[in-house]
DNA sequence: GTCTATAGCCCGATAGAC
DNA sequence: GTCTATCGGGCTATAGAC
C-alpha cells in the first residue's frame, strides 16, 4: 500500500495501458511479451501471474476499452430526448474521442480483433454501436426519420460519422474532427431524416 | 510450356492467389512461409527466388489487387457521364464485388497494411477511391450535388456504401448486398444531393 | 505477487544440389 | 528455376527462488 502513493496504479492497469497503446500502434501479432514488460515496467511473472497469457491481456484490453466507451456513449445520452439530439451525443463523442484519445478509436476502429481474439461478437456488433441502431429504430418508429430498414438508416449515419474518424486516424483527415462535427452530422442526417 | 497445359498459371501466380487467401483469412503476421508454400503447391526456394521475402510477396499481392479493382472501376466509368450515374456505378462495383469475391474487398478495407508494409499509402488515398474524389468535385462544380467541401462529401458517400460492405463482410449483415444497393445508394445519395 | 533464467518451439532466410 | 536441409534468432510460456 505505501507503494501507491509514488505509483497509484495496480501494476495490472499499467500492463493494460502499455499493451493497448503497443496494440494499436504495431499490431497484436507485432507486440512480444517483453516489449510489453519494457513498456510497463513490470516482470514477465507479473503478466503470467495475472493474465495467463497474452491473449489473457488481450482479452483484458478489449473488454475494459469497450466497457468505458459504453460508460461514455451513457452518460453522454442522458437527458437527450428526441432521436436528432441523441445521434449528435453519439457523433460528438466519437469526434472527441477521436481527437484527444485516438488510441481508443483506433482500437476499436482500425484493429482486426478477430485475428488474435476468438469468439468476440465484432465491434459494430457491440453496445456501443448496437445503442446506437436502438436509437434508429425508435426515430423510424417515432416518425423522426424517413421511413425504411432500420439497419440500412443505421449503415448509413454510422458510416459518415465513422468514414470520418478512419480518414482521421489515417492521417488523411489534418484537422480536427470537432471542427467538421456541423457539416459531418448534416450529412449523416439527411441521409436518414 | 508443356506443363502449361495442366496448370496454366505461373508458379509465381499460384502463390500470389495463395498468399492473398490466407493474408486475408488469418492476417499477415499469422501466416508463414511454410503455410503458404503449402497452400499453393511450390516450394520454399521458388518463393524466395521470385520475391526475395516475405514482404516481397505482400508489396506484389498489394499491387495486383489495386491495379485488377482500379480497372474494373475505369471499365464501369466509361459511358457514364452524369455523376449520380458515375457514382452508382461505384456502388455497384463495390457491392457486386464485395458479394462474389469478398477477399478483395476484405483484402482492401480490413487488412491493416502498415503492419507489415511500409511506405504504401493508405488505401483511401489510392488510385480507386481518389477516383471517387474527383467525380464528387466534379459533382459540386457543377450543381450535381449540394455545395460545400469536398472531402466532406466523399466521407459522406464512401461512409455509406463501405459500411455496408464493412458489416457484410463481418458476417452482421447476411444477404447479398446487391439486393440492398438501391436503399443504400439511395441513402449515400441524399447524404451528398 | 513478483522476479530472473531458461526451456522448447517455430519462424524467416540461406546454402547448395540438381 | 526449383528443390530440400538447416542455421540462427526471437518468441511464448514455465520453473522456481524470494
Amino acid at each position: 500500500m505505501s507503494a501507491r502513493s509514488i505509483n497509484p496504479q495496480h501494476k495490472t492497469e499499467q500492463v493494460l495501458r502499455a499493451a493497448r497503446r503497443l496494440f494499436v500502434r504495431h499490431g497484436y501479432h507485432n507486440v512480444s511479451i517483453p516489449q510489453i514488460v519494457a513498456e510497463a515496467g513490470v516482470s514477465i511473472g507479473a503478466i503470467y501471474h495475472h493474465f495467463g497469457n497474452k491473449e489473457g491481456v488481450a482479452k483484458a484490453v478489449h473488454e475494459r476499452t469497450l466497457v468505458q466507451f459504453s460508460e461514455m456513449l451513457e452518460l453522454r445520452l442522458e437527458g437527450r430526448s428526441n432521436t436528432r439530439q441523441q445521434l449528435r451525443a453519439f457523433a460528438d463523442l466519437v469526434f472527441e474521442v477521436a481527437d484527444s484519445d485516438s488510441e481508443t478509436m483506433e482500437y476499436m476502429l482500425t484493429l482486426n480483433h478477430d485475428e488474435f481474439l476468438v469468439d468476440v461478437p465484432p465491434i459494430c456488433a457491440a453496445e456501443p454501436f448496437s445503442r446506437v441502431q436502438r436509437i434508429i429504430s425508435a426515430g423510424i418508429a417515432a416518425g423522426d426519420l424517413r421511413q425504411g430498414e432500420t439497419f440500412i438508416a443505421a449503415i448509413a449515419f454510422t458510416g459518415v460519422i465513422l468514414r470520418a474518424v478512419e480518414l482521421r486516424l489515417a492521417g488523411v483527415i489534418d484537422q480536427p474532427l470537432i471542427g467538421l462535427a456541423d457539416a459531418l452530422f448534416d450529412s449523416a442526417w439527411a441521409a436518414i431524416a
